[in-house]
DNA sequence: CGTGAATTGTTATATTATTACATAGCGTCC
DNA sequence: GGACGCTATGTAATAATATAACAATTCACG
């Protein structure tokens, strides 16, 4: 595994152990559910997690293309869906991309705030926006399965 | 102009009358601003207005093929482009597709509680969603300019 | 009318994602 | 160990969504 200097957040942190802590996490998750984590999920994941910025499905071809040699996109697309099938990756909507999830012990929706400047992807879980969709959904009559909230503006750091 | 019998939707309402507002909410937003909507803005709005689901970019063009003769898709996306510019029509993210804006009158950000089942969409403009989102956004130090809030789910009839 | 700006037409191409089928790996039963 | 069945991966083709670049037309305005 390469070092990762370039890509790293903006947020002041150690990247590298936090790359570490979600493979961790997701080796961890996938056992515990007796998913197999192959060398290519794992590769993929570990693309994804290179920056806190979602990813493009194409760019991760690209660079799977420069480190293994030939892929495909039925490859990404493939390692993307089993890492959303098991809750280690979201896909952002609003940009057709994808980001590492913040809290993968657990499957669930969440809030995505989206920096238009620097690109990076902050996820949070905040119950007070759940609740209120779910009221207002209650007062449709309603029933919600699947949230997307992804809200777009400046971070802190670029404001 | 042809009559719209199959493409109505699940709630029982005029729905002729729900798109003839639609137009003319249309015109007067535009002539309050100077704006031109043309005969294929119009005719686009209405195609998207044939029903309260979300309709792609490619079924319009495939519509205006059928009604209008040749259509390419820089023109549908054009039409699509101006409409949103001015409210009239909200983008739907997670569907790819568009739809009509239930409150033309005035610029906003909505949610959108849409049914996996029959395809409606359903505009709502929650203050008490926006507020938590707000609140959220400060906490983070986050400045929000968009906010993409989209539902997925069952509605009331679909359930 | 003449002029410039906005709109639309046209061709090509970029970007994102899936289908369909072939091959390879891997655990289990006998 | 070998046959079987399941999961994962490889590969080719194509579908679905969107934009770029430039030409032709239309339209408001003077
Ligand atoms: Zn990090
Ligand atoms: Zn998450
Ligand atoms: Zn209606
Ligand atoms: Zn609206």
């Amino acid at each position: 595994m390469s070092d990762l200097p370039a890509l790293a957040p903006a947020t002041k942190h150690n990247h590298a152990r936090c790359v570490r802590d979600a493979l961790d996490t997701a080796e961890a998750v996938c056992a515990r559910r007796g998913a197999r984590l192959t060398a290519l999920r794992r590769h993929v994941l570990e693309l994804i997690w290179r920056s806190h910025k979602a990813i493009k499905a194409y760019e991760i071809l690209d660079q799977l293309a420069g480190e293994i040699g030939a892929a495909r996109p039925p490859t990404v697309y493939r390692a993307l869906e089993f890492l959303m099938a098991h809750g280690l990756v979201h896909r952002v909507d609003s940009l057709n991309a994808f980001v590492g999830c913040a809290d993968a012990s657990h499957r669930h929706d969440a809030q995505f705030f989206i920096c238009d400047a620097c690109g990076t992807v902050r996820e949070i879980d905040d119950v007070t926006i759940g609740r209120a969709v779910s009221r207002g959904a209650e007062r449709l009559g309603f029933e919600v399965e699947r949230r997307m909230i992804e809200l777009h503006g400046r971070c802190g750091s670029c404001q």
